[in-house]
RNA sequence: GGAGCUGUGGUGUAGCGGUUAACAUGCCGGCCUGUCACGCCGGAGAUCGCGGGUUCAAUUCCCGUCAGCUCCGCCA
């Protein structure tokens, strides 16, 4: 997917068609007449009525031009002072953004005066009537693209920041990927189903945004997180194939890529193998792609097991467009005499490398600065050779006999110019941090061509050393793989998940499992994360029951609409993709939400607010 | 919870321990018949986010705070 400008990538003709042919059951309303944006050369001489926006005046005196905007794009009227005295002294009165009618004629422009830079740039509309069906303020920013805004202003008048072509572009764009979505899930046999809004809370996972009761005082909703059990009750209920565009919420701290509220395309099935269900999700991705870009997807996705990602990349989300996979060294480094490769050794760790080609040239100040890094992210040091025409620079160097060096550098690859980087420890540890080492050093230009895979095989469990004990690493309701289920209770953090992760250039879009659709299954899985039969029977009842009444096999899985999305737009975040987003402390700047609500309000709800919280001292 | 960056006319920026706080654009008024980011002339518009401190003097330095953004933690 070339990363070009939204502009360019969405102004392609037919990508965004504004009326569509009514589907079966609709109702056509015939053709309406073009917009502004859509008149062309070949419109001259019509009569016609146009409404819109003014984005811009120019008045000559005698002769007033205004550029007329609508969702559509911009057309040229032109008022003169030949003609109509009244008309003309109403368009005089004319500023920015004001709501108008007008009705006139198009004109084929003279050669000189045509401007190539817009569409409609051959025509222009001579105005025989005009009328003004709102005034405006002056916008407190320009209503045009490629705008250069404060974010907490664009917020605020989010309203006129939507006026603007490019996000009409975006909404246009996002629109399409889900009817182009429901179309192909519909079509593979998946049933759009709406699940409640209003659910109960659950333990694990993300916080809960909770809704007080009223008719219960002291009892809560929950926002759900996403509609997971939900979607496999449908399953139970004998859907088989169910799909949502869901919205779900997360009462958790933001970034660029995460919404409070956000939404997801929720799929569920029974009875599907892992890969039909792969299948379908790469048939998906791959209309996306003509539909949206033009742009031939190659399936089936590359497939990668969780260990081997960690392996190799240090990550469970690797951006393949790049190399720079991480080497074990471990051999090697047993035979030198470097203390901390030895004892890293010894204690059962692992020394492993990251090759950064041609940085050999770094400084001892930029290198000081990846080892600083290093420490950061846990490392307990990052040690570096540095490949020269002639042997080696470093100063672990000595630690090394000149034939380890050379059996080092071969087994990284390394030439003239490259810079090798060494951690040394516990093995995931050095993994994660050369992962992320990888990502600070990776090439500055990346090929345009996305790059897709399946991460699968995730572990079932996480060993959370806080709370100090097993935490899901995907969700509760994931199923173990069959052969690994004898080590439960033995040994459970070696115990491999049938969870999976799409991931597309290092971001992950989506994730997905087969779930359990056995009780006893579901109850050892509770017992190990500690939850109590009693709390499991109190929370999860429901889902127990249902579980023995002929729950059939059934997995699913979860895109982040929102990302997707902003990955077409190419926007980094998706605050760009979704119509009235929050700030990253969760506020929404046009509203005012969250906001305090009447004592009355709270009195209906059993509420009450300790007001020293809002001084963020103790209650007293 | 932690760290970093940003905050100056409507907007986007400049600036500096003492300025008449500069520039562009927008806005208002005037002139202008082929512009399209029209042009020309004139004008209005800023308690420099807020509070405190240092100083003879703070928009400038320091501390705090608020808001926005980015990242870490967090996000089954």
């Amino acid at each position: 997917m070339p990363r070009a400008g939204l502009a360019e990538r969405l102004q392609r003709e037919g990508l965004l068609p504004r009326r569509q042919e009514a589907t079966a059951g609709g109702t056509a309303e015939g053709a309406e007449p073009p917009g502004c944006g859509e008149l062309r050369a070949g419109d001259a001489g019509k009569e016609l009525a146009l409404r819109g926006w003014v984005q811009r005046r120019r008045d000559h005196g005698g002769l007033l031009f205004v550029d007329l905007r609508d969702r559509t794009g911009l057309v040229q009227l032109v008022f003169n002072s030949e003609g109509d005295r009244e008309l003309f002294a109403l368009a005089e009165s004319l500023r920015s953004e004001y709501v108008i009618a007008v009705r006139g004629k198009v004109l084929r422009r003279d050669p000189d005066q045509r401007n190539p830079a817009l569409k409609t740039g051959e025509i222009e509309i001579q105005v025989a009537h005009l009328e003004i069906l709102n005034r405006s303020k002056t916008p407190p920013f320009y209503i045009e693209d490629g705008l250069h805004v404060d974010e907490n202003l664009r917020l605020r008048y989010r309203y006129l920041d939507l006026r603007r072509p490019e996000n009409y572009r975006r909404l246009a764009l996002r629109h399409r990927a889900v009817k182009l979505i429901r179309d192909y899930l519909d079509g593979c046999g998946f049933l759009e189903i709406e699940t409640p809004a209003l659910t109960r809370s659950t333990p694990e996972g993300a916080r809960d945004y909770l809704v007080p009761s009223r008719s219960s005082p002291g009892s809560f909703y929950a926002l759900p997180q996403s509609p997971q059990l939900f979607k496999q009750l449908l399953m139970v209920g004998g859907v088989e194939r169910y799909f949502q565009i869901a919205r779900c919420f997360r009462d958790e701290d933001l970034r660029a890529d995460r919404q409070p509220e956000f939404t997801q395309i929720d799929i569920e099935a029974s009875f599907m193998e892992r890969e039909r269900l792969f299948a379908i999700m790469e048939g998906m991705m791959a209309l996306l792609y003509s539909g949206l870009l033009g742009y031939e997807l190659p399936r089936p996705f590359l497939r990668l097991t969780y260990r081997e990602a960690m392996e190799r990349y240090g990550t469970d989300k690797p951006d393949l467009r790049f190399g720079m996979e991480l080497i074990d060294c471990s051999e090697p480094a047993r035979e030198s005499e470097f203390k901390v490769f030895r004892s890293a050794l010894e204690a059962g760790g692992a020394v492993k490398a990251l090759r950064a080609p041609g940085k050999g040239g770094y400084s001892r100040r930029e290198l000081d600065e990846l080892v600083a890094l290093a420490v950061g992210w846990g490392a307990g040091g990052l040690a570096w050779l540095i490949r020269e025409e002639q042997g080696w620079r470093s100063p672990i160097a000595k630690f090394f006999s000149p034939a380890l060096l050379e059996k080092i550098g071969e087994l990284a690859g390394a030439v003239p110019g490259d810079l090798l980087l060494f951690a040394a420890g516990d093995r995931s540890l050095c993994n994660e941090v050369l992962g992320r080492m990888r990502l600070h050093l990776a090439p500055e230009s990346l090929p345009a061509e996305p790059h897709f895979l399946w991460v699968v095989d995730f572990p079932l469990f996480e060993y959370d050393p806080l709370e100090k004990r097993l935490t899901p690493a995907h969700h509760p309701f994931t199923a173990p793989r069959e052969e690994d289920l004898p080590l439960l209770e033995s040994e459970p953090l070696a115990v491999r998940s049938q969870a999976y992760d799409l991931v597309l250039n290092g971001v992950e879009l989506g994730s997905g499992s087969n779930r359990i659709h056995r009780r006893e299954i579901q109850w050892r899985i509770f017992r190990e994360l500690g939850i109590s039969e009693d709390e499991a029977m109190e929370k999860f009842s429901f889902l127990l029951e249902a579980l023995e009444y002929g729950a059939p096999p059934h997995g699913g899985i979860a895109l982040g609409l929102d990302r997707l999305v902003a990955l077409f737009t190419g926007d980094e975040s998706i605050r760009q993709v979704i119509a009235f987003p929050k700030t990253a402390a969760g506020s929404c700047l046009l509203t005012g939400a969250p906001a305090e609500v009447a004592p009355q309000q709270l009195q209906e709800l059993g509420l009450s607010i300790k007001s020293a919280l809002k001084d963020g001292g103790p209650d007293r």
